[in-house]
This record gives structure tokens, sequence and C-alpha cells, in this order.
DNA sequence: TGACTTTCTGACTCTTGTTTAATATATTTG
DNA sequence: CAAATATATTAAACAAGAGTCAGAAAGTCA
């Protein structure tokens, strides 16, 4: 058995997972579970993943792979201007996060992960094998390809002409994806309570679209037109 | 033992909980400890909370109403316009985040939860117990009062010209809690990897008030001034 | 073939959340 | 006040599930 067909079987593992925590989440799935839907023993599964964290972290990475997709499938058509890829990007961005929301759950805990990292005086509370592990690394490197992708629509927005040139790309962009972070995160418990709430990811979607285009092009119904010197950022 | 005792020795074992959690993190904590830390037996822990996540619930109100106080303590001082309280806000809101990080992620834990609940397919992965359980019931509501504050902000700052008009106040409030919740998760990530990231919650500090003023103000830069009819939202 | 490495198993251990039976302490009631 | 009832409390037992381990099986190499 050579390296491939140890990462074809690290693969079944890997996707019987997936299936699992999707159908029951991840604190109802059983090592045991997994190990039989992966038709091996669960031993065995300790021996491919360092323990059930590892493996959750291997699912996090190809959530966080699957993002960036959204990311790149954005990008990659050609002849559209910036702020339109933005617009289109947030609009997939929550489908993602609606249709996969366990792959989304999972990309939320891996940033609270990083924030309990970076309180030192939390940092030992985490389970050390994660830190160690590739996945976490990786998973590092593919927030940080996103945030690439993501400014590089705003570079592309300045170029064109749809984005005001004063804006600093990066900068907007992280603007941007906190909106929808945030959002998505609000929204649940707004939208619960109240039948009568207006707000939810729906009727909001068209307000959103508003305001980036308003932010971005700098259109906004001025109450007292006294323009500011410098950018936004 | 009157009603009264029992509240006593409830917040007995809710106080020592926090301090556990908050050393050594959710998991890390057993009820076990708590029991040793609240002077009883671990039996008893069980008659005064239905099981660890309820007890875990029961911090999560306590978190939620401690960042009401934040909502509060902001809106209660007179004699500022609805801008500069909201800036305050804000500035307080991560400064809550910041120094009180187990409350802060007993409150998105939370938010996590609802959008669990909202999602049918899922619901039933969450511990029944939870969602009969007070708090959780009452967390929603406090949910909301925060919003409600936050939005009569905006109302403040319609009012006395420190927003522009058109706003429509709830759906202003909540896009600017959106953002606060989206950086708060988001530049974790972002401040971590790269020593070199100019992007992290303090160098990005004024520039979300810049922000934050030319979208309540409309103060934009317009790249070409071509006013939009109707309201942002 | 035989030594050696890798893959694999299932039973075992150990931790920990939760239950329960029994006991003590209040509280009500006749 | 004493019996009856309700409320606290405990320690021990239970159950579930994560992780380990000794050794078997399969594969590789010399």
């Amino acid at each position: 058995m050579g390296a491939q067909e140890r990462q074809q079987k690290e693969k079944l593992i890997l996707e019987a997972s997936i299936k699992l925590f999707t159908e029951k989440g991840y604190q109802s799935t059983k090592m045991e579970d997994v190990a039989k839907a992966s038709k091996i023993s669960k031993g065995l599964t300790y021996f491919y993943y360092k323990n059930k964290e590892d493996l959750y972290m291997a699912v996090t990475k190809k959530a966080f792979d699957e993002l960036k997709d959204v990311f790149r499938d954005v990008i990659k058509i050609k002849g559209r201007n910036g702020l339109d890829m933005l617009t289109e990007l947030s609009n997939n961005y929550f489908k993602f996060a609606k249709s996969n929301r366990m792959y989304y759950e999972a990309i939320l805990n891996f940033m609270g992960l990083v924030q309990q990292y970076n309180d030192e005086s939390l940092r030992s509370t985490i389970d050390p094998l994660v830190l160690e592990s590739d996945h976490f690394k990786k998973l590092l490197e593919v927030h940080h390809d996103c945030g690439k992708i993501g400014t590089q629509m705003v570079v592309q927005g300045i170029k064109d002409g749809s984005i005001r040139p004063e804006l600093q790309a990066e900068a907007t962009f992280y603007t941007i994806w906190a909106m929808l972070v945030g959002y998505e995160r609000l929204l649940g418990p707004v939208g619960y309570e109240g039948k009568d709430a207006k707000i939810n990811l729906e009727t909001w979607k068209p307000s959103f679209n508003r305001l980036l285009q308003d932010m971005l092009k700098g259109t906004f119904q001025a109450q007292k037109v006294q323009p500011v010197q410098g950018s936004l950022f």
C-alpha cells in the first residue's frame, strides 16, 4: 500500500465523516459510527487521524477549500467589473452558508479557534494536536487565499472604475467579508423570535447589495455634501 | 430553604462555573470541578441545572446580560448625538469581546445554536433540554433587547441630525452590529498568520469609525456625484 | 525464506456526564 | 407536637464514548 492508497483510505474516512457530521452533527457522531461507515475498525481511524478533532480539522479544511472555490468561481469569469464580482460573491457566499451549513459551521468554528489561539490566556485550552496538525496550518493559508482573491476583486474594480479609487483594497474587502460573516450569524436569532421580523437574510439581500454599491461607488445620498479628504481607510 | 436561598445556591454554582470556564474553557471544565469549587457534591449540581449544557446556557445568559449592559451604558449618557453613541458602542463592543473572551464566545455560540435551530434538518441535533430551558428563551429576548437599544441610537441620530434621515433605523443598526460581529471573528485569523499583517482590530478601529461616519452621514467622497433616489434600505 | 515494516483489529482502559437509591433536612398539616 | 410530605444532598453506580494497546495479518525488501 503506497502513499497513494493511503490517501485513498484517508479520503474514504473523511467522506464518511462528512456525511455523518452533516446528518447528525459533530457531537452526535461517534468515532464508532465513522469507522462503521468507512468499513474499518474504530482503532484504524486513529491510525489515519490523530483524534476526533483532527478529523474535524480535516473536514474543516475541505469546507474552506470549497468556500475558496466559491471565491474562485466568481473571479474566473472574465468580462465583468469588480463591483459586479463582489455583488455576486456576496450572494454566493450566503448561498454557500445556507446550503452547506455543516461546512460553514466548521469554518466559523475554525475562526473561533484562532481567536482562542491569539489569546495567550486561552491558548492552552486548545488541543495541542490540533495546532500541530497540517490541517490547521493549511487552513490559515486558505483563509488568506480567500482574502487575496477578494482583495483582487476590489483591485479590479478600482482599475475598471466600478469602485472609487480612494479605497484601500484589502481593508475594503475585509470590511465586506466582515459584513457577510456578521449578518449570517446575527440574522438567525433576529429572524427567529418575532415571526413578524422584517429583517432576515432574504429580505435583506437587496439592501445589502445597495449598501455595497453605495459604499464602493461613493454614491450615498449625502445629507450635506462636504467632501472628505483622504480615503475611507 | 426558600426560593431565595435556592437562587443563592444556583448563583454560587453559576459563579464557580464562570470562573472555571474562563480559566480552562468549557470542554476542559468537568462537572466534578464545578461541584468541588461550589463545595457541593457532583450530583447536586444536577439538582440545580439539568445538565452541563444547561449550565452553560445559564452562563451564556449572564454573558448576554452583561453585553446588554454595554449597550445600556452607552445610551444612558445623555447630551450626545446618535452617531457618537454608535461610535462609542462599537469601541466598547470590541473592548467587551476582547476582555471577556469566554463570555463573548458563549454569545457567539448561542447565535450559532439559533442558526442550527432555524435549519429544520439540524434542529434535532440540538440537546432538547437546551431548547426547553428558560435561559434559551430569555436569551432570545436579551438579543432582541440589544437590537432595540441599538436601533434607538440610530433613531436618536436621525432626530438630532447626526445620521441622515433616509436610513431605516433597524436595518442600519443590524448592519453595524453585523460588521462588529464579522470583524471580531474575521480578524483573528487575518492578524495571525502574517506578522506583517496591516489589518487587525487595533489598526482597523479608526478606519471603522470613519466608515461608520461616512455611511451614516452619507459623506462618502463620491467618484461621480449622482444622487440616488430612496433610502439605503 | 525470513526479517522487518506497515496496516489492521477488537478488546480493554479511562474519563466523565448523568442517574439513582438512600439519607438528611426542612416544611406542612392534622 | 408528631406524622406525613416535600425538598436538599450525597455517594456510589451506570453508561457512553474517546482513545490505547498488544498482537495478528498483510505487505515489502534482502
